[in-house]
DNA sequence: CGCCAGGGCCATA
DNA sequence: TATGGCCATGGC
């Protein structure tokens, strides 16, 4: 229940956002490996250096090296070159098909993603959510630090919350997609890593879990208190 | 100048 | 299976 007021306050906040800044499923898939731990500004330049050849058939057959430059930009880019050539394999072998016909069930889409270098948890569910429309929930670190904030009662690693988030919220592209921008987008203004809690649309909601915890917290050590007595 | 950003891999225990 | 070191640029 909690989840659907954080939507429904956030949307309010925010509106519709309509996300992920690719085009083409193969953009998304490039794009989701570019950002990883990285601003989406230096992606930018990076995709910007691609000019007309952000394709699967360049990315094939360019050198190592030569995607190194290109990418620079945007960090790391001696594993992501490396990791660009696989998911660019894996494009041409499973990806073409499931742009238009969703032809393998997502556990399936997803186990395969998870096979291929440099496709982790986020990377596969970005993927197959902004790419693809799957209906799956991509948990990153800002759905984390939120959680923590919200003291919502879930372990703060990756399946846990998203399958906490997949029970509440039922199985939807559109809302997926909407809660996972939405999540970004509060993080950017105000759930920083040193948050701005002024004007933050979920502060009423925040505080007061964050007060039930620690009241929660006190009579845990109280609870100590007694049997150490 | 130091901190941070829409992770993932690999070695180690 | 779980934790830590490592990777690197550009904006603020």
């Amino acid at each position: 229940m909690i989840l659907h007021e954080i939507y429904k306050t956030l949307f309010t906040r925010y509106g519709d956002l309509n996300w992920w800044p690719a085009k083409t499923p193969y953009e998304v898939i490039v794009g989701a490996v570019l950002t990883q731990n990285t601003a989406w500004n230096n992606v930018e330049k990076a995709i910007e250096n691609f000019s007309d050849n952000l394709t699967p058939e360049y990315v094939e057959n360019a050198s190592i090296e030569t995607l190194i430059k290109i990418i620079r930009p945007s960090g790391f880019f001696n594993q992501k070159a490396v990791y660009l050539k696989a998911v660019t394999a894996w494009y041409k072998q499973y990806g073409y098909s499931a742009v238009t016909v969703q032809k393998y069930p997502l556990d399936r889409m997803r186990k395969e993603l998870l096979t291929v270098k440099g496709v982790g948890y986020e990377t596969a569910d970005s993927i197959l959510l902004y790419a693809y429309g799957y209906p799956t929930f991509v948990v990153d670190a800002y759905t984390k630090r939120l959680f923590e904030r919200l003291n919502i009662d879930v372990k703060l690693d990756y399946n846990s919350i998203k399958t906490y988030v997949e029970n509440e919220i039922l199985p939807d592209t559109i809302v997926y997609s909407n809660l996972h921008a939405l999540i970004v987008a509060n993080a950017k203004e105000h759930c920083r890593k040193k948050p701005i809690c002024n004007g933050c649309p979920l502060m009423g909601e925040c505080e007061e879990r964050r007060t039930r915890k620690s009241i929660m917290d006190r009579s845990e050590i109280l609870k100590e208190v007694e049997n150490d007595a």
